[in-house]
DNA sequence: CAAAGTATCTAGCCTGGCTAGCAATAAGGA
DNA sequence: TCCTTATTGCTAGCCAGGCTAGATACTTTG
């Protein structure tokens, strides 16, 4: 309890630490938040507005956008995808072109309308965005991402399967009955 | 084009700018994913787990959850609500247990495997994330928790009403008509 | 005490995922 | 070349998990 020779006690240290924390969950809170009401805003669900954004850009990368691609990239399957593409085409985002090289697939592209909504409404917030950025002392850039970074990579090493319970259920692989 | 006197000229300062942004998407699309692997390998979806663990957190904070203020919380109604507390003491995750000064309310309790299953799947997570936070140089972390507060603050203003269309409709208010 | 407000639950609907299976096309080996 | 296998996008039909409307029980307020 009492205070010890070191200039930063253990228990200063932590609480940066639990700061920096508390201020990584509520930007995941306030940047879910965001998407819900700009999705809402535009009359669609959070992942058509994702896949809207997947493809413009890619065609600001010079790349095309398969239904396939989609899929992968929005993690759902081809059929839903089907449904995805239905739902933007008929609400005029976008549209479908034949492939260039492979008959079975087609080009996603997405309409002018579509270019001008997604830019008029996230210029201004990207904008804003990298400035809150640069208002980061230069110095503390490279730990800010660096930060991030580690994060996002432990996280992708956590939540996987469980250490303990092995699998409850398999409803497929018929045993004794059946 | 060519090199200037400047020590650090303005792209590189914007390429610092750019990691961090892009820094923070990768967080966030990790973060998701850990959250859609965890809930997955638990039998549930991603709102009950959220559920599971503000219950949890109400617990450990002292305080009595109830169906309202889970709803509150999960931003659902409370209509879902009723169903995700069935299906979560369907599970034996959690329990219904009577409101000590409010008959029409109740109070929600997770159980003590929920309690298990939750601290045993996190605890590590958590101490590692703790770990990752202390490896940030000590000067650094007031810009880095900043930033993400900022940030957050700012995404909290965007995304609402578009700044074009006049708010599509207000069921409530008659003004003229009706 | 009566009226209005609040908490939860039930009933029934809709969206947006999923799997299974299809036709068309591409890719690869005998 | 030709036959087999893999891949693409689609349709059909199912299900989970949201929602609104309305019922009931209780609390709060005038």
């Amino acid at each position: 309890m009492g205070p010890t020779s070191r200039a930063t006690p253990y228990w200063y240290e932590d609480r940066d630490v639990v700061g920096m924390l508390e201020a990584l969950r509520t930007f995941r809170r306030a940047d879910q938040d965001m998407r819900a009401r700009l999705s809402a805003g535009m009359h669609m669900n959070v992942t058509d507005l994702q896949a809207l954004r997947f493809v413009i850009a890619a065609e600001n990368a010079g790349e095309v956008a398969t239904p396939r691609g989609l899929a992968t990239h929005l993690h759902i399957s081809t059929a839903s995808t089907t449904k995805l593409l239905d739902r933007l085409t008929g609400s005029g985002h976008l549209a479908r072109e034949p492939h260039p090289s492979d008959r079975r697939s087609l080009v996603v592209v997405a309409t002018d309308h579509a270019h001008e909504e997604v830019r008029e409404r996230l210029a201004r917030m990207h904008e804003r965005m990298a400035e809150i950025a640069r208002e980061v002392p230069v110095d503390a850039r490279p730990a800010v991402e660096d930060f991030l970074v580690r994060m996002a990579a432990h996280l992708d090493t956590e939540g996987d399967v469980p250490p303990l319970r092995p699998a409850p259920r398999r409803p497929a692989a018929p045993t004794t009955s059946g």
